[in-house]
DNA sequence: TATTATACTGTACATATATTCAGTATTTTT
DNA sequence: AAAAATACTGAATATATGTACAGTATAATA
């Protein structure tokens, strides 16, 4: 980052405080009327300045298409999409398996996750796992007995117990005495871990 | 705050989306572009909605002159305390019921909340509910049957289902067969209601 | 000394953008 | 049953806005 000089200052200053004001970055004109300057060109040439010391970007073509660039990521907060337990096919983060995307800081679960899981059905239900909630999903194949993860077992996705029975035998259990516990000889059978969940999320 | 519909939380979300990406508001063209619509107007008329419905305010005559209010903003996040469920006393705000604060966005919650409570005990695991799960706390008397109330009993804080069975009688009811029903007579007995779940976090 | 960066005024114009009007259709509320 | 809200398409337009061009002047740099 180059120096700034005082006038660049004030005009990055001007554009800072009229969008925390308004919500929105100003126009050339905008900025001009708050420095007193007569030509929306003074706050252009000031613009492309900020942009070449690498203080703003500017989107050509764009109205009032500012944007300081953030030194300062304060709040850490992230978008991560939810993505919905289909029947068939793996939850991959193409766009149209997701949803929608919640606003949540980085460390909101401890691990550290990578999206949210819609729940489909009551099978994990006794772990309080109820339909529609949100599951916090790490992606990782790294898991425990015990672990909540989400499987993959040819095209369908489910979230239930892993436990490991023996070097070629997993047991996937469900949290609910109306399911049968599902047993996976890997010799025969494909498992694919997902990832497990780190936390749960739900909204009334 | 009226109440949003789906179609116009999906032009909300997308303003905020477009917002973190960009750093600045989106047009009504941006909008159709990423939501699919083929008019304009269709935008148009959903900031519209929205504008009515106090969740963003219009700038007139203004490129980009939508700014979200700060009750919907899921930038900006904020400390909520966490209160342990204590056996006697009422989960107040004071300092030495706080366990301590999370930093979560301000309408993570669709209704906006005000604290989260530590859950003691499994008498709401069928409501999926369980022991140390964070529930999300509206402080609110404006409960309805079939909503999860904070309530208090003398000294006794629990969560329950709220049933008003007659202008007297309110049942408080557990989500687990283990537990009994708590019928309260309000002409002999005092029920304080602190306030309803608007949300659950648990975290692994 | 020539060159580049800074710091402006002023005019002009293409286009990015808000916004209105005219429709159609479905759902919700009164 | 009527009215209002929701949810769009499509076309048209006034204006808000970025941006280029033509100048002037001073300070910093090579």
């Amino acid at each position: 980052m180059k120096e700034i000089t005082s006038q660049q200052q004030r005009v990055l200053d001007c554009i800072q405080i009229y969008l925390k004001k308004t919500g929105f970055p100003p126009t050339r004109a905008d900025i001009c009327k708050e420095l007193g300057f007569k030509s929306p060109n003074s706050a252009e040439t000031h613009l492309r300045a900020l942009e070449k010391k690498g203080f703003i970007s500017i989107e050509s073509g764009t109205s009032r298409g500012i944007s300081v660039k953030d030194q300062n990521n304060l709040f850490g907060g992230d978008e991560y999409p939810v993505i919905g337990l289909v029947a068939a096919g793996s939850p991959t983060l193409a766009e149209e398996n997701i949803e929608r995307t919640i606003n949540c800081p980085k460390s909101f679960f401890e691990s550290g996750f990578d999206y949210f899981l819609k729940v489909r059905g009551l099978s994990m239900k006794d772990a309080g796992i109820m339909e529609d909630d949100l599951i916090a999903v790490k992606k990782t194949t790294d898991v425990k007995n015990g672990d909540i993860v989400i499987a993959r077992l040819d095209d369908e996705v489910t979230v239930k117990f892993f436990n490991r029975k023996s070097s070629n035998i997993v047991e996937l259990e469900p949290a609910n005495e109306d399911f049968e516990n599902i047993v996976i000889n890997l010799e025969s059978e494909q498992l694919h871990i997902e990832g497990k969940s780190v936390g749960l999320l739900r909204r009334n």
